[in-house]
DNA sequence: AATGAATGAGGGTTCATTCAT
DNA sequence: GATGAATGAACCCTCATTCAT
């Protein structure tokens, strides 16, 4: 399995810093080599070209996010929890990985459809498990239930998503965890039945 | 004025057909040119450069789009009928313009962080707008009176933004018009004092 | 049209000296934009790419050479007289042009077989030259009525076109033109009537 | 004695086939090697390089062909029935050979000239055989005294080296060897004295 | 002897922009 | 004002060869 290699790390590592200093259009391969310790060819025994390296970045962040998020909300009981411990746990994912915020808010938006129609596919699973979390808070009517998933889902995403690239944008100045609560109220009353 | 010869307008209504039609990255100058009926070097009489055909058109459409709902809006008188009818608004709007609706959505986005923010300036004009009907909502308290400003619009345009890309990315398949009010709905429910 | 353009020449001329000296595969394009004196850009003003700039050689110098070779011909009576001024005239083409010699009897044949395959395509009109003159011959009864036409033109052209290369690859030391007569006295003898 | 090792002809063997399929810019050092069932590295121990693999193919299919000939020709007594002879087994050979046609007559031929000197050096031997069956035809008053036994032998050999290469680039459609006799007729025809 | 992971040099082509006419 | 021919910088990827094991 080449994703256990040592050298299949670096050069992702050395691909998350370049492209977040010098802009995906500008981070070139032999730049990410070298920042990486390897040949321009030895990329090319780890993935099958440039915006590969990019899905591989998105696939292997992603998958530990969506992990380590997975793993805090089993604990939690109730919709509520589950959706706020999300929202808390998406900010402090990327303001604890500013290089990874920069690629993942402004970079990767840059690439062609074809690529981000991969780099959605990724991105579903995430988007499953907002959903998830949606379908369970109607059941238990902390919701309301004629909410539609869909649309409820594109609130929660579109909400944080916007709120973490306008502070990427800004050049992460202020502290953006100290919003989750204030966001994660506003989004559940969003989703409640009416007061 | 540059922007009232007839040469401007030909160039910007070039420059989105062939953006919508072939894409930011394949939208050369010379195919702009040439849909306009212009010559290459005559681009640059009107515009600086070719970021500049782009941020022109932003600002042009906005510019329009603005109007449009500001003139509307006008005669609502509460937060609540303002903010529902910028949603429909938006809605209508793309679902109008669908070459339109790629290029924002999709293709403006390709561009790089220089361009962007640009655009974003362009956008903020959007973005006061938004603000000023949660500033409303909270002096009519018709919104919770502790609402963050910043937070509750980033909410707002995140979700209708969200809501509109996905449709775009989807191909446009579905009747985005439909949601208005239910995304209304639980938008103004997140902005609105606790049940 | 491209074609009479002072450039269009300029870049051919570069082109057969720079892939004569460098062989096919070390010509590159910005080699021979240097020494035309255009950018490299232009290049691809007048040709479509760098095969094109190959097979655009061939056109130019193959179409002049049959021109000649028509025009003598022309005014000679028998398949005989016709034959030897051809050979004649095609030992004394290369002879005069060194550099042409080595692109066309070397390099062009390290082209790949898409690309010899047009190279074929215009040698064809000089192939079909050589078969009117033994077609003619077989009706005049200068030559065996029964003969192939077109192994006897394969005969014709390998025989020639063999002692070229040979005359190339040993570095055009001696006088290749002195054999003319002796050559075509051999073809026209295989060619003709059993002694 | 390396070329009695069973890898040896592995790789002789599996080189011939992938450049026949691949054709020569095509044929990499790795494909050779995982056809012959070795490592990369171990090519290396059996060959300088890549050109050497291509100079040892054409040694031995060469040897093994100018052998053959020189069995079959040994037991003719005139220098006619030789020189038909060798007509024959020449088509004879590619045509039952037709991967290795493809290799000699268009393959090997792309490559550079460094490499196309090796191979004529190899080629020589054949030449030579020719040219003592021309020497001999000479002797005997088969062919003309006063013959160039250089030209005569660039006759023989483009004639048919012209007939394998056309038959190749036609997809070895038609059925060669039904030429012979009238080929070997045409060259011995031109090789005799005047009728 | 055999392996195969690692190396790193090398080049055709596009297209935004300029400037002489 | 308008033209459009000319410019030239910029970069991904392949693959023959090596060498530590």
């Amino acid at each position: 399995m080449k994703k256990n290699k040592p050298k299949y790390k670096q050069i992702i590592d050395a691909a998350v810093m370049v492209i977040a200093e010098n802009g995906y259009h500008h981070a070139q391969v032999s730049k990410i080599a070298k920042r990486a310790g390897v040949a321009d060819g030895t990329i090319y025994l780890y993935f099958k070209n440039k915006e590969d390296i990019l899905i591989s970045i998105f696939e292997e962040k992603m998958g530990l996010f969506i992990e380590k998020i997975n793993g805090e909300i089993a604990g939690k009981s109730t919709a509520i929890e589950k959706l706020t411990t999300l929202v808390e746990m998406h900010f402090k994912h990327f303001s604890g990985e500013q290089h990874w915020a920069v690629v993942t808010q402004l970079e990767l938006r840059q690439s062609n459809q074809e690529l981000r129609k991969k780099i959605n596919e990724i991105l579903r699973e995430y988007l499953d498990l907002i959903d998830l979390i949606i379908i369970e808070g109607k059941q238990n009517q902390e919701f309301k239930p004629e909410l539609d998933v869909r649309l409820a889902r594109q609130m929660v995403f579109g909400t944080i998503d916007e709120i973490v690239t306008s502070w990427v944008m800004k050049g992460q100045k202020f502290n953006i965890t100290a919003n989750s609560s204030i966001v994660a109220h506003m989004l559940v009353n969003g989703l409640s039945a009416d007061g």
